[in-house]
DNA sequence: GATATTTAAATGTCAGACAATTAAATTCGT
DNA sequence: ACGAATTTAATTGTCTGACATTTAAATATC
């Protein structure tokens, strides 16, 4: 079964391309094994470092994974939630920053998103969820906290809110405006003060979906996304009349 | 510079690590040149073929790209919006049929996060975007339509929806949201009478959109939520008559 | 029969070569 | 001296062939 490549163009990214479609056509399914690299060079005529390229293009998008020995081999890998997470964030990461996204933009868009779930969160919040968001309040009212930390934390406490609609597909989405604002917060620098208003919204927060309250939820998140864009706007104009 | 890595474990996908964190950090920018080939396997120790594999890793995500020639290269690639969508899309689409998400679950994710966009959709969406909501649902009601292209033009209603929130970054996100359900939708057989009551739930949020009507685009767009969802369940209820 | 050894198959890595491409440097003609 | 054609050099793309490493299965040994 040989597969014909166009000869005018790069051969590697043919191959991956040809693989890719058979996985998400169907034609190659979960833990099913491809052919080996000999075998697969037999098949599109090329040599081994060609279709290694390709499948290392494949590895790095995590379609395939490998296994070296007998029977080892690459392998089309069931993509996990935790990868295509973690994929989300360094692109949404990186989209933000090399496009110079304002913070207003990426704010209003996490904010906005982050409200999609509030009716669901409200609804289904074990004890467990509130739990993780109660710790990051606490962590937060630290007094040694470092900025970054603070940051951290302040994610870590979107991301449990976020989780508390127990629907992976919102929590996948939303990974990247959660996390990919991170870098963008870590430009503010917290007071005391402002921390503590920061952590009394989140109280509020916290209080509101315990209490299953959706429209309280989603005031004191829409007064916290106009704080935070307040924050920013501070930062904003101070740069500007330090150094104009 | 030499760069030092561990030697018990693959190369390649160390040499790509190391790259692309010298990128998310910010030690490498868009459009600078990488070292050449040659230079990277005295930098990193190792041999061409596998620093070609760490470069096609890269490549893969759309972080760098490579020219050829006399001042060739890899370069450091702004990551475009467009290039983040495509991949984006690919990963939700893959994402739902390998871990077997439920119609419901996907329903509920799309659903939830368009609802967020619809305060900004109403107060920007310009005469364009209505433009482009109003052609689809002029081209979901032709009679000769397939169940695909209807599908597809859903999906493409629902896309203007989101992009008339203006907000690139809100876009980025939904669109895996939006499109990855397209697959699912595609296992629903649209009758006429079906059609003609979808394109009516498309009409009414669409004049609402018109109208500037926050709250009458949500009503609207939480009752073809649950029309949707029961489409599906007859679906999964002939299903289950048909083959016990 | 359990354990140790060998074998075979597969990926991972290397070295060196040549082809193709592209921009810059050089040469040539006018 | 200037413009066009040619050469050159640098770089990526591909190939060949080899060896190292890992792993599971087959085999031999006690």
């Amino acid at each position: 079964m040989k597969y014909r490549l166009d000869q005018d163009k790069e051969l590697s990214p043919q191959i991956a391309s040809a693989i890719r479609n058979s996985i998400v056509d169907g034609k190659l399914i979960v833990n099913q094994r491809l052919p080996s690299e000999s075998e697969l060079c037999d098949q599109f005529e090329v040599s081994r470092p060609t279709v290694r390229e390709a499948l290392k293009r494949l590895a790095a998008q995590n379609l395939i994974r490998t296994q070296r020995g007998a029977t080892g081999g690459a392998f089309v890998n069931k993509l996990s939630f935790k990868d295509a997470y973690r994929q989300q964030i360094t692109t949404s990461t990186l989209l933000l920053s090399m496009n110079a996204v304002s913070f207003e933009i990426a704010c209003e868009a996490r904010f906005a998103l982050e409200r999609a779930c509030i009716p669901l969160a409200t609804k289904r919040r074990t004890p467990d969820h509130l739990a993780a968001m109660r710790a990051e309040i606490h962590r937060q009212a630290q007094p040694g906290l470092t900025d970054e930390s603070f940051c951290a934390s302040d994610v870590a406490f979107h991301r449990a809110l976020v989780d508390s609609a127990q629907n992976p597909v919102i929590s996948y989405q939303l990974a990247g405006a959660v996390e990919a604002i991170e870098p963008l917060m870590n430009m503010i620098t917290f007071t005391a003060r402002k921390r503590e208003k920061i952590v009394a919204y989140h109280t509020t927060i916290a209080d509101a979906v315990q209490a299953r309250d959706a429209m309280g939820t989603e005031a004191a998140l829409a007064a916290l996304a106009t704080h935070t864009l307040e924050l920013a706007q501070e930062v904003a104009d101070q740069r500007r009349s330090n150094a104009p």
